[in-house]
DNA sequence: GGTTTTAGTTATCAGTCGATAACAACTTCG
DNA sequence: CGAAGTTGTTATCGACTGATAACTAAAACC
């Protein structure tokens, strides 16, 4: 007999997916828990009992992106424990994109107090586990991040990435530049 | 006899300021007309009739904060036309805030098409315009605008800035390392 | 002074959204 | 089997929000 129906713990995690790339396309405010059910293929107050409210819904989500970055970070120092590695990782993770721009919404929406404090938490373990990872020192992280932040926004903007709109010449000569 | 209304040119600029501080907190779908309104001291109806729409309300203020940056910029080349003396000049922003996380916002909205365009033109003209007063190469700009998007993401998440959170010791470690 | 233009308001609405409550159906286990 | 726990649904609501319409009053102009 096949099981109809999942344990509240994977619809949890396929919860999340789902919101991942709803978030990403709408931010927390633009995007309706109703997007969330429907990609989901579930009622919009199912999501809402399993996760409480909306804000922990996203915040799940933004922890759930937090937590991928660093298992791509750990992987990648596993081969190449350099920040040239990890960079290339990151960078690979522009075919998830939705990852990225969802941790994006969350730094923008750190203004909210009751995401502020989850979303600079999440940046500083990113930030103490590229150290740890690669030895680097304080300005070379700085740089890395400096550089990783630009590959999100430009990710965000849809300059890079999969889909990328076509767009003006300053772009090819911004995009050539980065360290393939 | 004092005059007790606006022309329409000054309550549009007058607008435009209050929308600035109102976004940045928000976000897009995140601030209401009404709170715009209220910042400024009119009727929500009136904000709508004067920009016809929330949207078009919206893209006035990126487009105010897009201006905004680039004539610090031009100022400060004025006086010391290097990406350090621009760079300066962008860390000082950091007291007008609301100005560059309206323009983080912006970023993050992009996947809208009707606002991805007008973003991505403003970010592109602030490319153009710093290899332009400095004369920095492709690279150079590339590194320069990669450190301007930490500062403006840690602006938003209230990591730098006049009211910045007090936090961990990474974030110590971080920003002793920026230029100053 | 009166008329036209411009700046602004109040009243109102149709649509949307997060959340609650009550109920239904599948699974598990004694 | 049948009872209990778990997974899910439909129905519904109160609050909010962007936008429209109709109206009012201050300036400007002749």
């Amino acid at each position: 007999m096949v099981r109809t129906r999942l344990t509240a713990q994977e619809r949890h995690a396929q919860l999340v997916e789902a919101a991942v790339t709803a978030f990403a396309q709408g931010g927390y405010a633009g995007t309706t828990t109703d997007q969330v059910a429907r990609i989901a293929g579930v009622s919009q107050p199912y999501v809402i009992r399993i996760f409480g409210s909306k804000q922990e819904l996203f915040l799940a989500t933004v922890r759930h992106a937090g937590d991928r970055v660093q298992q791509i970070w750990r992987d990648a120092a596993a081969v190449d424990p350099t920040l040239a590695g990890l960079g290339k990782a990151y960078k690979q993770l522009l075919t998830e994109r939705d990852l990225l721009v969802v941790l994006l919404h969350g730094f923008a929406a750190a203004a909210d107090p009751a995401l502020g404090d989850a979303v600079r938490q999440c940046y500083g373990d990113q930030f103490a586990l590229v150290r740890e990872l690669t030895g680097a020192s304080a300005e070379e992280a700085r740089d890395f991040f400096a550089a990783g932040m630009l590959i999100t926004v430009l990710g965000a903007m849809r300059v890079l990435g999969p889909d990328a709109v076509p767009t003006q010449p300053w772009m090819a000569d911004l995009l050539g530049t980065l360290p393939q």
